[in-house]
RNA sequence: GUCCCCGUCGUCUAGGGGUCUAGGACACCGGGUUUUCAUCCCGGCAACAGGGGUUCGAAUCCCCUCGGGGAUGCCA
């Protein structure tokens, strides 16, 4: 079995086609199929190089691995269609000899203009045909104009398109609802994809083409040529699209829609590959966070759901952080580290880093989160969030202030400031429990939410210690 | 407009005529553990789009309505 996945060098990868890309891959590793990546790139004011490399880079990092490919090759190549125009263009020939296809010299803007005119009469656009019998004086008229034609695929009316959909189940057309005669190679010559993917398709050797539901419609024109051709056609399975929270088409707007930038804010690729595998489908015992084996042992394609599914953001990020939470130290360190190194240029990576690490780290639902996290360890005056000043403000607050205030004052010092302060503000104050520890917490860190205070103080050093208290002394106190 | 797809808690889903007073997960709310945060544990909230059939019985089958999405490109 042969599968493929074949985006379209035009951006970065989106998650969307991630998915699609995942799936495959699952696929693959169950049915032991070879998995071939192919680069659709006829748009060729779009496409670019770096898209290319961006998203080959981005597949790699998911974990994704293809058999052939334009970076590795295979026996089915070149795999970028840009490089394959000679194939096509032998097809074209064909489908203009058997009468399949033919010469169009109506102009972009006539187009357009029945289309419009189609719409405000509200009507579907059917191309008329009007080059379908074209005389050779005509042709020859057109081209003295100036005109470079397209090419035309005949489309017969009565036929009937049955799709046996691996996840939409059977799925019927009909060749009078597909507008009429399409394109097929544009003016430049350059051909246009519902044509060539087909042809790919099946040159390539392709078993099961898994891919998204937007070109369901598409489909039977590809299968038209596909009869022309006399070439056979692939089982398909199209996936039901992935939706914003407004329940239209993830786009930018509605968060991150790019594998790059998951990557750059410090997700898991184990966590997104996981998340993206098992959105629209579960496992029999409903588990959630799953390894790849195990996801590869019970999917098919039918059990992926028909409808279309909204992209949770917040379960993307809770996964990542149980993916984040269950990584060994060295490999998080690892992970943290960058972020830490950008965001504090000049601080060492040594033993207190280590373990400042290692006391925040369970705070951190992405790898990014560190540097928040870790911020409280620098500054001789915490950053205060809104919810601890106003914590700070109050009575307790205020005694829990003064009574450190005259502690480091008095009987605290270096040695004992980190075992001792609690201990004694709570016996002096009679304060305990949540009222000692969160506004304790508060003056110390100028946050609510921490790791334990216990692991804090050691760490943050008595010189930081007494500057922040004595601030929030001036600040709250006096 | 036309064609195609889809419709179970806010979200992802389980469910394929009786075992469904509809199960799980995320989120949210409450409680417990932690002298504090997070984690963890326990509990709660919350859905079969609507209407007709078929049937002894319908979330499950059929039809209609409504709602959502996609396509309708010399984009892919």
């Amino acid at each position: 079995m042969r599968v493929r996945f074949a985006p379209s060098p035009t951006g970065f990868l989106h998650v969307g086609n991630a998915r699609t890309a995942v799936l495959n891959f699952l696929f693959k590793k169950k049915y032991n199929a070879t998995y071939i990546l192919r680069i659709e790139d006829t748009d060729m004011e779009r496409s670019t190089k770096e898209s290319e490399e961006s998203i080959l880079n981005d597949l790699k990092w998911l974990g994704i691995q293809w058999d052939e490919g334009p970076d590795c090759g295979g026996n089915y190549g070149p795999y970028r269609q840009s490089e394959r125009f000679d194939i096509y263009r032998e097809y074209t020939e064909k489908l203009l000899h058997g009468g399949h296809a033919y010469h169009c010299y109506c102009t972009q803007e006539e187009l357009d203009a029945q289309r419009q005119k189609a719409a405000a009469a509200n009507k579907p656009f059917v191309y008329p045909g009007t080059c379908r019998n074209l005389t050779l004086e005509q042709k020859k008229a057109f081209e003295s104009q100036g005109r470079k034609p397209t090419v035309r695929f005949k489309v017969k009316d009565g036929i009937t398109l049955s799709i046996n959909d691996q996840i939409k189940g059977n799925v019927v057309f009909n060749s009078e609802n597909i507008g009429g005669d399409f394109i097929i190679v544009r003016s430049d010559g350059v051909p246009v994809y519902n044509y060539i993917v087909i042809i790919d398709d099946t040159l390539m050797n392709v078993t099961h083409v898994i891919r998204g539901e937007d070109h369901l419609p598409n489909t039977p024109k590809q299968m038209l040529i596909a009869m022309a051709l006399g070439l056979p056609v692939p089982v398909y399975a199209h996936m039901p699209l992935l939706l914003g929270p407004d329940r239209t088409k993830l786009s930018k707007r509605h968060g991150i829609t790019s594998v790059a930038v998951y990557r750059e804010q410090g997700y898991l690729p184990q966590a997104l590959f996981n998340y993206l595998a098992l959105l629209g489908w579960t496992l029999e015992s409903g588990e959630e966070i799953v390894p790849v084996e195990k996801l590869v042992a019970e999917f098919e394609l039918p059990k992926i759901g028909k409808s279309s599914a909204i992209f949770d953001f917040q379960k993307l990020k809770w996964m990542n952080s149980v993916y984040l939470r269950n990584l060994p130290f060295d490999k998080a360190f690892e992970l943290f580290y960058p972020y830490i190194e950008k965001a504090y240029p000049t601080v060492s990576n040594n033993e207190w880093l280590t373990q400042v690490v290692d006391t925040v780290r369970g705070n951190c639902e992405i790898a990014s989160d560190i540097v928040k996290e870790i911020s409280i360890f620098f500054g001789d005056t915490a950053e205060f969030e809104e919810d601890a000043e106003n914590m700070l403000a109050t009575p307790e607050g205020k005694t829990i202030i003064q009574t450190a205030y005259e502690l480091i004052h008095s009987t605290i010092n270096e040695s004992n400031y980190s075992t001792e302060t609690l201990n004694t503000i709570k016996q002096k104050t009679g304060l305990k429990g949540k009222m000692l520890f969160m506004p304790f917490r508060a003056m110390v860190t100028g946050r609510l939410h921490g790791p334990e205070l216990d692991k804090i103080l050691p760490l943050l050093g008595y010189e930081r210690f007494t500057k922040r208290i004595e601030y929030c002394h001036q600040r709250f106190v006096k």
